[in-house]
DNA sequence: CAGTATCCCTCATGATACTG
DNA sequence: CAGTATCATGAGGGATACTG
C-alpha cells in the first residue's frame, strides 16, 4: 500500500501552506484590519483619544468582551496606547499611536476603492442572482 | 417596570449596526478580501487565466470545496469569469475582470503597509508579551 | 468605571464520498 | 476534469454575572 495517501498529501501541503500564511505580512495585516471590530475601533479613534466608556458607546453593537479583546490585541501589536488614570473611578484612555494612525491611509483606500466599485459589485451580484437566464434562450414550457 | 432592559437596548443597537454595517462599502469589501482564499485566487490569476486544476495545484492546501466555493463568489461579484469549454473532459477557465484586475493595487497598498511596518507590530507584540516589566521597576524576591 | 470569568451556541471550514 | 453532497468539529462571538 502506498506509505502516504492523497488525503496526507493534501494535509502536508496544507501545513507547508498555514506556515507560510503565518508569516506572510499581507497576510496577518488583512487579519488584523478585515476584523470587523477592529475597523471601528481604528475609525473611531482617528480623531483623537477616547475612554473605554466612550468607545463602547461610539461602537454601538460591541459586547464589553469583544471591545476589550479588540483593544487588547491592537495594545499588543503597538496600534494604539492604552494610559490609565488611578483615579476614582478609574480613568483609561486609549489613542492611535504614530503606528496606528499610518494605518488609516490603507483604510482610507480600501473605503475609496469600495465606494467607487461597489456598485458594479452589486449589480454584477443581482444579474448572477436572476441566474444565467440571460445568456440562456427563455426555455419553452 | 422597564419597558425595555439594558439587555434589550443593546440587541436594538446591534441589529442597527448590523443593518449598517452590512450596507457600508468598505465593509462588504473588507469582509470579501480579507477571506484567506479570496486573496490567494486574485494573486494567483494577476498573471492571467487559469484552470480550475491549476489554482488547485497552485493554491496547494485548499479543499475542492473552498475553492469551488470562493470562485463562485468571485464570480458573483463580478471579478472574475469562468468559462466553460464543452470538450471531454470538460475545461474550465477564471480569469479576472476588469473590476477584479482593479482591485490589484489595493491589495498591492496592503501588502506595502504591511511589508514596510510588519517588523514593527512584531517588535511591540514581543515587548508586550515579555509583560509590561519593563516601565515597571524590576520586582524584589 | 473598566474590566474579568463563564457558559453557550452558531456558523464556517474541512474531510470524505460520489457524479456528469 | 471539475465539480456536488453530506457530515463532523471547533473556534469565534455573544449574553450574563461578578469584581477591584
Amino acid at each position: 500500500m502506498a506509505t502516504r495517501t492523497a488525503a496526507q498529501r493534501r494535509a502536508d501541503e496544507r501545513g507547508a501552506y498555514d506556515a507560510y500564511l503565518a508569516t506572510c505580512p499581507a497576510r496577518q495585516l488583512l487579519d488584523r484590519i478585515s476584523d470587523k471590530w477592529v475597523s471601528l475601533v481604528l475609525n473611531a479613534l482617528a480623531d483623537g483619544p477616547l475612554r473605554y466608556g466612550d468607545l463602547n458607546r461610539i461602537i454601538a453593537g460591541v459586547s464589553q468582551k469583544m471591545l476589550t479583546q479588540t483593544l487588547r490585541a491592537l495594545e499588543r501589536d503597538g496600534l494604539l496606547t492604552r494610559t490609565v488614570t488611578p483615579s476614582v473611578p478609574v480613568r483609561v484612555d486609549y489613542q492611535l499611536t504614530a503606528l496606528g494612525l499610518s494605518l488609516l491611509p490603507v483604510m482610507a483606500s480600501i473605503k475609496s476603492w469600495a465606494e467607487c466599485h461597489i456598485e458594479q459589485v452589486q449589480t454584477a451580484r443581482t444579474d448572477y442572482d436572476r441566474g444565467t437566464a440571460t445568456e440562456l434562450p427563455a426555455p419553452g414550457p
